[in-house]
DNA sequence: TATTGTTATACTCTATAACTATA
DNA sequence: TATAGTTATAGAGTATAACAATA
């Protein structure tokens, strides 16, 4: 939350990892922007991208109200990158899955994503990237 | 962006990154919310804490339009979280000032930050968090 | 003229409560 | 009764454009 002391003192391990992640949100906001994309619309093609859930199932991978993802679903329906298809299943559900426009539209993000990323990570040499790669990936583990 | 594979194949680095990156965000929003305080909230008395910016000043640290800035300075204001001092120095500008109160509640959400980031780096050695720590703020370091 | 800040407006995102339809 | 989803409503957050006051 501070943002003064860079070169200075080392920051404390909160503070890094508070940064490090409102600047990778950011980084996902802004090319978001690019393409008329909030950071939840952005989540949300990207959790379509290997699954067809049900609403419910889209609140809880999204951590929101089911409400909420009406609206999301709505939205993102109206610009043709997802679709309801109902659940032959469930006569009350429906499946929310990704067009292709949606596809498209995600895997650019992605790419842009990674390039976006590959510069910040640039200031690391390719075993201190690793070894963030690692460590990063064995806090989100245990989720 | 993807969610599953944690065990299996190693995360690429802007997949680590971007789940290191949400999962903090969201222990932000979670702590901000116990408190009926957004993400945004939190960051502007983060802010405010060490600097009593202007308007606009504001709006660059946030990256937000200065019209944005009115209103969520407004809703903060109202909560007695912050206040708005004419400047001395510029009969246009403010200089916004976190109060006694915005300036508890933030030493407070900052605490409880620090323990929950503890309990997700706990699953690393102390080195580790050393490095950890070192390698995320060598990345923001070059902002 | 340029800058600081606010206002008006419109849209997205979000939660709560009440509702419909199916299970 | 319980669950899946929507609607109505209200409020926060955001940007754009137009404005007022001061520099």
């Amino acid at each position: 939350m501070k943002r003064d002391e860079e070169a200075s003192a080392p920051l404390g391990i909160e503070d890094a990892l508070a940064q490090l992640s409102f600047l990778v949100h950011g980084v996902v906001g802004k090319i978001g922007a690019e393409h008329d994309l909030s950071v939840i619309q952005a989540r949300l093609l990207g959790i379509l991208r290997d699954r067809s859930p049900g609403m419910n199932e889209l609140a809880r991978y999204l951590e929101l109200d089911k409400s909420s993802i009406t609206g999301l679903v709505d939205r993102a329906e109206r610009r043709g990158l997802v679709r309801r298809e109902p659940s032959r299943s469930d006569g009350r559900a429906v499946d929310v899955v990704i067009t292709p426009a949606g596809r498209k539209l995600v895997s650019r993000l992605q790419a842009e994503f990674e390039k976006k990323i590959a510069v910040l990570v640039g200031v690391l040499t390719p075993a201190e990237r690793a070894s963030l790669s690692r460590l990063a990936s064995r806090i989100v583990a245990r989720d």
